[in-house]
DNA sequence: TAGGAAAAAGAGTTTTTTGTCTTTTATTTA
DNA sequence: TAAATAAAAGACAAAAAACTCTTTTTCCTA
């Protein structure tokens, strides 16, 4: 579904997501610890969503990644489309490259309407919205 | 969503299944062309797809692809499980090994209603149900 | 103001996916 | 039965994705 940085990514917003509401920043030592990902390559993936201002960091002691009221509101929906691009909203399902309602794919319209639910899904997937269930351990990021 | 191998399969074995209600087989060659893809990419990919008895072939002249009446009511949910398996369908959308009702991830439920659609929509897309569209160029499996 | 902590930057490696090419095998038909 | 046709088989190549390592920059604190 997603690319597995895009997974990776998804988890490390929602961690870092929890710690910033506890007023915390986030290192990558323990982001990649909690999300059980590659140490370099998370580091490597919040650098880039950093750049693009999903994310905001500082370096030096005590610095780390987090994120601020605005950017808590962001959605899921952000994050996949700086990630894997818009592909997964509105690419065609057999990967063709003109697909439209004028020249549409055999499964064209039942396709846009799985891809418009998970649009409508991860548009209302707020970063803030997940650290309540984290918090008392009724989702996880990892099998912990 | 589904890997450049099972789109190009889904694609071939549309087309395939079309000219197999017109009682004829489809030759590589043809199918490349009329899917638009790589001609010895698709040759492999049916000839796993042959070896797993998805599709039929014969060799030599008057040979080629083609499907018969049990065949052609498979459904893409098939194709999808022999090519991508059935990741699609039932892992996790932030790629945890173990991701379950008793341990979800945050986003657990809200994909499993996804996923379960995308599960009903294939299975219940049959091979036999695209050509009337198809020949009737109300659906189109390249940019033509 | 020096030492250490932490992210940024960027080059490099490995693995997987995508795609190609050549040879072999099976079938048909002249 | 020889020639032609078409898929099967398998080795190979290129591109993309996933991941690592080293150096640099920035910032804090003693």
């Amino acid at each position: 579904m997603f690319s597995k940085t895009c997974e990776y990514a998804i988890r490390a917003m929602i961690f870092i997501a929890k710690r910033s509401k506890a007023g915390e920043k986030a290192g990558i030592k323990e982001i990649s610890k909690e999300i059980d990902s590659p140490e370099s390559f998370i580091a490597k993936i919040l650098q880039e969503l950093s750049r693009k201002g999903l994310v905001l960091s500082t370096k030096g002691p005590n610095g780390g990644f987090f994120l601020d009221e605005k950017l808590l509101e962001g959605s899921l929906a952000s994050i996949v489309k700086s990630v894997d691009g818009d592909k997964i909203f509105s690419g065609c399902g057999l990967g063709l490259k003109q697909c439209s309602e004028a020249k549409p794919c055999p499964i064209h319209y039942q396709f846009k309407i799985i891809r418009e639910e998970m649009r409508h899904m991860l548009e209302g997937a707020k970063l803030s919205s997940f650290t309540e269930e984290l918090e008392n351990r009724l989702t996880f990021l990892k099998r912990d």
